[in-house]
DNA sequence: CTGAAAGCGCTTACAG
DNA sequence: CTGAAAGCGCTTACAG
């Protein structure tokens, strides 16, 4: 019943050719003739024949496989910027015959990630997330492996690609300055990702080029837990900001409800912005200002960037991506 | 400077032996010398020299690799559900020595699924949520390619794993009943998922064994978006139901952002309770009760059982895992 | 216990 | 334009 796979030795027995001539046809090099390769492509096409991936990467000391190293300790406000990015790369790869495996590194463990490279099981690695002293990238540039961080890193002979962070953010903050909002607080995360100090990079910048003076009592960053961010939030409202912006959407989910235990009306009382934009804020009444990033297209231009550099074609070490700012009523004046 | 990945043959060369001798000193099968298996061992360990999974797969016809498929229709609240997933497969497959290959699959398109089975890249798949009339599922069974679906499947003949949805349903509704509620009201979501179908089942079956008469007219199937669920839980109380049960947490939190908003009390004034858990309901005040599942531990039996089938080990069609209710304060009397 | 040899299904100089 | 042959790095009957 089961019909057993054909080979490419089976194709150059029943056309009475050789399979070398079989293997270009379908590979398209070398010179063939035309009626040649018709005949080959017709039966293949006919028997629905697909070379096996596994021969040849051997014949070709390549495995068409990429690697997706998603951090095991992510929260799950995280979890749509990996499936998104994921979505993006995933699409790609197919596109170029490769696929992907996923490798989860937990804090500390890139064991996953050694076996991968060990067994030679990948070509190159896109890499999420990174933070100042990045094990995996670290690893990868010792053993020689093409990879590419997906969001910045700290090292700039790291090829990576990144939305624009501090651009959006400088132009976020700009907008709220221009319109006369003068103490904006922040709230940040953890400032061991790269990310996060890229942001308040541009939430500095624009105070600066405005020529308005910024309320470093305003800052806080390293804020990593709801409670933290609770306290965060009262003594701002203490110091009479006019606004908080959050840098991520998680914390800005926690200032809201925040807010709103408290009873605080936006934008009446206080202004919310957030530097991500998700479906987590989506939702929200009123709508909540803040940055839009495209991770799916993210995702597609790691990947493809990846593909160039494992075929040894020319690449920018550096892509930076565009943003969109989303001015919507929780910042009205 | 780059050391170039040592070989089996280096392997031989250098210890003067056979390579046979060394394949067989590393895969510990067939009668080998204590000694020999020492130095080819040592050598092994010193070089940390690992066999290359790609030649060791076109020899062996595998590829020590399976497939997770993922819908790409997936709304933001089953993220955690495949993300857990994933971590329990990528876990023991790893341990296996497999890796994981992503399959993303978009409403009717099963390219992705398509090429891995037709260049031969997978040993296997894992389809996590399957519908009634399942495209992959269909499609692998044509194919005879070995598939476990995570999650109950339709058809009886596929080898599944889940968590027993029906009696977990089933014993919170009964505690609920015996608690005194009686009526009770059910919004679900789509009823093409095999998930809701035997949360529908467990629910009626509460209700049947108690002796308990069931309103029908409290029954809300397939639910699909927010606006409804709302008319939903409007409805509901007008009919004055006792409490809420939402088959999954996205629809629970719909309805408790519903109720908060038209300052209904829980539990005082309607209890509420969701027939799955996650993160979406954790932080909600007051905790409500709901169904806890271990899907990381779905995830690891899912993986164990493919391998078992593509080992053509015997394995059990149909796994049942288990459930946790919680019991908290949205139900309290 | 050990090895020579064939084979897994491709690719690719090399020669014609 | 086409083919014979070697090679990618393993495994595994088969013979000793």
């Amino acid at each position: 019943m089961e019909t057993k796979k054909k080979t490419i030795d089976d194709i150059a027995r029943d056309l009475q050719i050789s399979k070398t001539t079989v293997s270009r046809a379908i590979s398209g090099k070398g010179r063939i003739s035309e009626e040649t390769r018709r005949r080959v492509l017709a039966y293949i096409n006919e028997y629905n024949y697909r070379p096996s991936a596994i021969a040849k990467g051997l014949a070709k000391s390549k495995t068409f496989n990429i690697a997706f190293v998603m951090p095991g300790d992510y929260s799950s406000s995280d979890l749509p910027f990996f499936q998104k990015c994921m979505w993006g790369i995933s699409r790609t790869a197919s596109r170029m015959d490769y696929d992907l495996i996923v490798s989860m590194v937990e804090e500390g463990d890139i064991s996953q990630l050694v076996r991968l490279v060990d067994r030679q099981k990948i070509d190159g690695v896109i890499l999420s997330r990174t933070t100042e002293k990045d094990e995996p990238a670290a690893y990868l540039l010792a053993n020689q492996i093409p990879f590419v961080a997906a969001g910045s890193a700290a090292e700039e002979m790291i090829i990576q690609v990144d939305n624009d962070h501090f651009s959006a953010c400088k132009e976020l903050t700009s907008i709220l300055i221009y319109k006369g909002i003068r103490r904006i607080a922040l709230i940040g995360g953890s400032n061991s990702y790269i990310v996060n100090q890229k942001r308040l990079m541009g939430f500095r910048e624009a105070f600066m080029q405005a020529g308005v003076f910024l309320d470093s009592s305003l800052i806080y960053t390293d804020v990593e837990n709801p409670a933290r961010i609770e306290s965060a939030v009262e003594e701002i409202l203490e110091k009479k900001a006019e606004c908080i912006i959050a840098m991520d959407d998680s914390i800005c989910s926690h200032v809201l409800s925040k807010l709103s235990r408290d009873h605080y009306r936006i934008p009446e009382d206080i202004k919310v912005a957030s530097f991500y934009n998700s479906s987590l804020l989506e939702q929200h009444q009123p709508a909540i200002t803040a940055l839009n990033f495209d991770v799916t297209e993210l995702g597609m231009v790691c990947c493809s960037t990846l593909l160039d550099a494992i075929d040894k074609k020319e690449i920018n070490r550096k892509t930076l991506l565009g943003y969109e700012v989303l001015m919507k009523e929780s910042t009205q004046k």
